[in-house]
RNA sequence: GGAGAGGUGUCUGAGCGGUUGAAAGAGCCCGCCUCGAAAGCGGGUAACCUGCCAAAAGCGGGUUCGUGGGUUCGAAUCCCACCCUCUCCGCCA
């Protein structure tokens, strides 16, 4: 959410920025009832003050003994009017909130201005892709082979777009798991929490998935309440209407979590194998900054990802993101993309942002600066580190030999206890 | 699910119809003291909306004591509903 006053003052800015964005955004109408609102909140106001001072003047005359009844039926009047004013004074502090929760984050001056994909801006790349001496197959069919993944009995137990991981299969994205986590707690400096995997609307809403994208996600019929699509939502709503010490920031938090997704309008995409689901795994990291620190931090919440493929000897690129192709809170993304050799492409594996005070100012999280001066709303960044379904095709799909087994790069190997997965015999 | 207790500022915690935005501590900031620090002393320290202002600063007005309604000239204080936390009981991985 963008701060009332600076949408109020700088609409022509808004205006180009949801142009850039490929968004439409009814401002004429922000205008007009932006307008009647301070109207009648000065109004009301005024009536306020005035009672306000005969309500002293009452208190003092009763004390006195004087008779206050002329001025008691006055003010009861007053009142009423004052709950007129203020009843349509909701109505459009309501409306008006409604405006500024589909208004999407100002993006950094930085970012490029583009429509889509094709305009995003690659920054930096890693290692090569692998070379085989026989056309690689594609996750499945070596996942299937090796007997690590029964996409049939998924279907089975809760139909299409679900994983079911056996054997191997299921420890690998264990392992996986396991060693992001220990990765980024050990080294990296993130503190991890294990939250709920069902929130609330409103932890909903502080993030900016609600109300724009209720299409998205799993509700549970007859609650407040919804499937998580990612840990970005509880770590988020860690510090909800919090204000914490400047001393504590930057705070660099991350979680592991399953994460639901309806994929409503996804219809025909990716539908073979297991890259985009309905459940998957992902570690989240997330970082609370003071907003002079955020870009630096942006920066080393990348590398913190990077070095996870650079550890699994993962080729992959870094990609800024053009507006047109940006999330609705971030105000600069960078996504990284993992080489799958089935497709001779890359393949979105993480996506990091930088929401500024979007997401903060939604969600009332605020820092007392160190001077003792005015609190302000901090930075929030999130950043996955990594999808951890993902990673595993990625590696499925690198290290698969002419054989059909797979290599287990040698960073898993205590996680895995093996450095091979093999294919069953008469397979 | 049943019974009780409670939700107040950065935190702890008073207030229980009328100068209470809110006592008192703590924390934090500034100053004095000190070679320096601690202690001590003095001062300061909420958010949001809105008006004046090009803007900032500043000043004026308004709102906010879990949330939403109600009573009243006036509500943190009284009434109702809901939410949450804690304790006890029941149930349960």
């Amino acid at each position: 959410m963008l701060d009332l006053s600076f949408v109020r003052d700088h609409v022509d800015v808004i205006r180009k920025m949801t142009e850039d964005r490929g968004v439409s955004i009814d401002l004429d109408a922000f205008q007009s009832f932006d307008g009647e609102r301070r109207r009648l909140i000065t109004e009301a106001d005024e009536l306020k003050a005035r009672r306000n001072r005969a309500s002293e003047d009452i208190g003092r005359r009763k004390k006195a003994g004087e008779d206050i009844s002329g001025l008691a039926a006055e003010m009861k009047q007053t009142s009423q009017r004052i709950k007129q004013l203020d009843e349509r004074i909701a109505e459009l502090d309501e409306r008006l909130r409604q405006f500024l929760l589909t208004v999407p984050n100002l993006p950094h001056t930085s970012v490029p201005v583009g429509h889509d994909a094709r305009d995003n801006i690659e920054i930096r790349r890693w290692g090569n892709p692998p070379t085989f001496d026989f056309t690689p197959r594609p996750h499945w069919e070596v996942a299937e082979k090796a007997g690590i993944l029964d996409l049939a009995r998924a279907t089975r137990i809760a139909g299409s777009r679900f994983a079911l991981y056996c054997g191997l299969g299921a420890r690998l994205e264990r392992a996986l798991a396991n060693f992001f986590l220990d990765v980024h707690t050990r080294e990296h400096g993130y503190t991890e929490f294990l939250p709920p995997f069902i929130v609330s609307t409103d932890s909903l809403t502080a993030v900016g998935q609600l109300p724009k994208f209720a299409e998205d996600m799993f509700h549970l019929e007859g609650t407040d309440w919804w499937m998580t699509p990612t840990a970005e939502v509880e770590l988020t709503n860690l510090h909800r209407d919090e204000t914490l010490d400047a001393d504590q920031l930057p705070l660099r938090v991350c979680a592991w979590t399953s994460c639901f997704r309806s994929e409503a309008g996804a219809a025909g995409k990716d539908t073979r194998g297991i890259v985009r689901q309905h459940q998957f795994q992902k570690v989240e990291m997330y970082k609370f900054t003071l907003p002079d620190q955020s870009y630096a931090e942006l920066e080393s919440l990348v590398r913190d990802a990077e070095d996870l493929l650079q550890r699994l000897g993962l080729h992959h690129r870094v990609v800024e993101l053009c507006t047109g192709d940006m999330g609705f809170a971030s105000a600069k993304t960078y996504d990284i993309e993992v080489w799958l050799p089935s497709t001779g492409g890359f393949m979105e594996i993480s996506s990091c942002s930088n929401c500024e005070s979007f997401q903060a100012r939604r969600a009332g999280i605020r820092y007392r600066p160190k001077s003792g001066g005015r609190s302000d709303y901090l930075h929030t960044l999130n950043g996955s580190g990594l999808a951890v379904g993902r990673t595993w095709v990625a590696i499925v799909e690198n290290y698969q030999q002419a054989d059909g087994s797979i290599v287990i790069p040698e960073v898993l190997r205590p996680y895995m206890g093996v450095a091979r997965i093999p294919v069953p015999v008469g397979k």
